[in-house]
DNA sequence: GTGTTATTGCGAATCGTTCGCAATAACGAA
DNA sequence: TTCGTTATTGCGAACGATTCGCAATAACAC
């Protein structure tokens, strides 16, 4: 079996790839990649729902036991400041939850019977910044946008 | 100085005007009228902008000291369950604030810079609910819209 | 008035989150 | 590759906001 002529590329790490967005957004502002921040990281990546930074300490130290919760709040500050990921209120009583950023032209609709919580996409977001900006000269940072009530499939949503 | 020979209706009162509208919802509901109540109703009717707890309790306990702060707590809870408050929450870092109910076809933004929040009233939150019950069958019970960025007064703010 | 019981005041407990500090480990330079 | 600097960690204690349990008090119905 010949060695290739020309340097190989590496083989796909889909790992890696995960891993790259953090390393390079952490190194471009001086800070360092460490491994708290790579599973806390990998855990809001893996993540199927929005998830409390009790849960998220939860699934860190499961892969990485001797992570510290102050690591893990820690690393959830940085990141939302770096913008990797937004922190959200979906109500009084519970616990701010997590999820990797996306465009904030999506909102939140929390049904109040099964606790399901879904993104939604839409021009509203979009529609309230640029009113606010031609309108009012207020320029929006950011626009948060939660809905509860209760979704189609609850029984108790008259129809 | 003869007696009128019709009961003569009672002086109005602006103080026991605002007083009515607590004492009516709560005897329809089978709660009492208290001191403690009335006295945290009366300071958020009478408050200029949207309270935190903690300055609902100073200026409660400084209208009827010795008023307990789980009182205030308790009274702001049942409140907000009966329709008369609402509990707002403007930001992750920040305590909840409370304001007395109002359509809530209105929304919250803040500035940044100078701490200032505004009410802003619009159709987009009666536009966000009728696109979900239409087109998702989502009853929303709240919605809440909250917009932080940069006033028009403020010096950041890039024109 | 008087009795029933919702409500209070008090202090301690809880929850989520942040802090101070000595020990550790990441990364640039030698 | 090793070394030094210093950002970052783990730990435990502190914190602020909110809630709790309970005996004492006071609203309201009769």
């Amino acid at each position: 079996m010949p060695a290739p002529s020309v340097a190989a590329p590496p083989p796909p790490d889909p790992e890696e790839a995960v891993d790259r967005i953090l390393a390079e957004t952490l190194r471009r502002r001086g800070y360092r990649l460490t491994g708290p921040r790579r599973t806390v990281w990998r855990t809001l990546y893996t993540a199927d729902e929005h998830l409390t930074a009790g849960q998220i300490t939860e699934r860190t130290q499961a892969a990485d036991p001797g992570t510290n919760q102050a690591s893990v709040y820690r690393a959830l500050s940085l990141f939302s400041e770096l913008g990797l990921v937004r922190e959200l209120n979906l109500g009084a009583d519970q616990p701010a939850r997590w999820e990797t950023a996306h465009a904030d032209d999506q909102f939140h609709i929390v049904c109040e019977e099964c606790g399901r919580v879904d993104h939604h996409a839409g021009r509203l977001v979009e529609q309230v910044r640029s009113h606010l900006a031609d309108q009012h000269g207020f320029t929006a940072r950011r626009v948060d946008l939660h809905v509860s009530g209760q979704c189609a499939r609850c029984p108790q949503n008259p129809h």
